[in-house]
DNA sequence: CTGAAAGCGCTAACAG
DNA sequence: CTGTTAGCGCTTTCAG
């Protein structure tokens, strides 16, 4: 009993292909008589229609593209649940795909997805220029940049405002007193990574606090760069009093180096981290951290995605800007 | 500029479209001269192959779709990468989806997964009974099921030594002189649930304990519950020693309780989780736990699998159970 | 309301 | 070595 066809539905209900077509799809204009018939024989031959058939003629396959950058980072599969409840919705499916932040596995999936027909692509790139995406764009198929930007082509696109909450994150720091704050940066050729710098710099500027070059310290958004950046903070002679960090992962490597080194968190050292990490609440002191709203940015990035999908033309790109929530706890102390 | 195929390629290099997919399939047996035409009109039309086609004649979508019942588990996204890599390296792609243990929603998916021709699934199911892969194993569709079993049929199965991770659990607390031991189960409905309670209560049996029905509570697998019962313990009458949590996200809820409750991990009351948790090593003091080998567990998952994909026969299911590990560090004191 | 027939882009015999 | 041709399972005109 291996695979029913839509021949066989035809045969065993006595009708032609077209007719069980028009009931499998639902078209209407089917008596209802010969409707039950072909519901009947569907259901005796468990026949399940060939997606990969109907791609082949519809030209379309139901499915989008997600290429994240690191799958070990909880803010994607945050990002990306939300996009998979409202493809799932819509009747789409996700192929999920991680770069490492490697361009050229980037590279190579998007030519996959471009073999497996993807009828749209939702990117958190690896190399925000964007030269990788121009077979993309050619072939038409609709692309949503998500929290990196794409620098080459005008595609639709959602953020999360980098420079307000590392603004936001160190005034904070300032208003309690604090004048050495060090930040530990994420890579400086992403724009998270730079912009979340230059929020550091424009509050400390707009404050009037001079920067100390050892205080800026670029790590690459993996936790052990956290760890090993703020042993680095740690021996300086002038050490300083509170720390930004600009991810998540990397917070966790800060943390774990605080208390290896028995540095003490929220008495010695002020701290505030980028992303909300799910230990934040129960350590002690609970951490004050810029949190970013993530299923919201899957959400609206496939609404992007899908407009663009169906809707022949929608005229120019959009560029959505969501604003992060400092979410203040304990890890600051007044000075 | 939209999407050349065989045929165009075919044109612009004069020759039949035969000839196109055998260069393109690399098989072998064309001139050097045409091949370097063929490869000259690929390169100019940006042709790429065109998947949907090839998986419609070749009936194979080199494609597995995974099956996962809570992707906030950090369990599983290990796994999958265990999988996702040896799949790609040969050449297949997945369907990964979530069930949120739903019964329903597994069938869904596994409807979805036929439509699209998976050319097989690995799945750790929402219903360890079984009767919803009635209609793969009728397709012949090679299954692999993951840390949990399929009763109805004989499928190829990789599972932990959960018996034996939570007796060795319980044995270590008792070898330090706890009697009082609580557990906080998982679901008693799956295996791994059932199987962890199975250990702690043989190893109790083993050196005498009295079991107590007070100390024995059964949870979800999910973060609440951890932290409710643990909680509830506090307020027994005849407070318990130690704890044993029976994986990862009940340990985040139970840590999370013991510090609000302020009952001193280590020192007040032991503890050891099931499943290592990232945190684990960097809380004061450092949580023992039973380790499981997650990528392992995918890795071998795959293999079973594309034996079954690629030979025709392999003989008899396969059974692995693979090894879990105590890792001792400091939540657990002698009494 | 229903059926016949023409593809969708590609692979795989089978001939030459 | 290369070309011709028959499908793969389904949707979609176009006729009846």
């Amino acid at each position: 009993m291996s695979k029913a066809t839509i021949v066989d539905v035809a045969k065993h209900a006595n009708v032609s292909i077209a007719t069980v077509s028009r009931v499998i799809n639902q078209l209407g204009g089917v008596r209802k008589n010969t409707e039950g018939r072909i519901l009947q024989a569907i259901e005796e031959l468990n026949y399940i229609p060939n997606a990969v058939a109907r791609s082949m003629v519809k030209k379309s396959t139901k499915t989008i593209g997600i290429i994240i950058p690191d799958v070990n980072n909880p803010f994607f599969p945050a990002v990306v649940s939300g996009i998979e409840q409202k493809a799932r919705e819509k009747g789409y499916f996700t192929l999920l795909c991680n770069t490492n932040e490697s361009a050229d596995t980037e590279r190579e999936l998007l030519r996959i997805f471009m073999e497996r027909s993807v009828d749209g692509l939702i990117i958190t790139t690896a190399d925000e220029r964007g030269d990788q995406l121009q077979t993309v764009i050619d072939a038409k198929i609709p692309i949503v940049a998500v929290d990196r930007a794409i620098k080459k082509f005008e595609v639709d696109t959602v953020l999360v405002g980098n420079i307000d909450g590392a603004y936001q994150a160190t005034r904070h720091l300032i208003l309690q007193g604090h004048q050495k704050i060090a930040i530990i940066c994420g890579s400086q050729n992403t724009t998270p990574g730079y912009e979340r710098f230059v929020g550091y710099k424009q509050a400390m500027e707009d404050y009037g606090i001079p920067l100390v070059d050892e205080h800026i310290l670029e790590g690459d958004f993996k936790e052990e760069s956290g760890n090993r950046l703020t042993r680095a903070l740690y021996h300086l002679p002038d050490r300083p009093t509170a720390i930004l960090s600009s991810n998540n992962l990397m917070t966790m490597g800060c943390l774990k180096a605080l208390s290896e080194l028995g540095w003490k968190l929220g008495e010695e050292v002020s701290f505030i981290g980028f992303d909300d990490v799910d230990i934040a609440t129960f350590i002690n002191p609970p951490l004050t951290v810029v949190s970013r709203p993530m299923r919201k940015l899957g959400e609206i990035a496939f609404d992007l995605l899908y407009e663009r999908m169906t809707r022949s033309s929608v005229q120019g790109k959009r560029h959505y800007v969501l604003s992060p929530d400092l979410n203040i706890r304990q890890s600051c102390r007044l000075r």
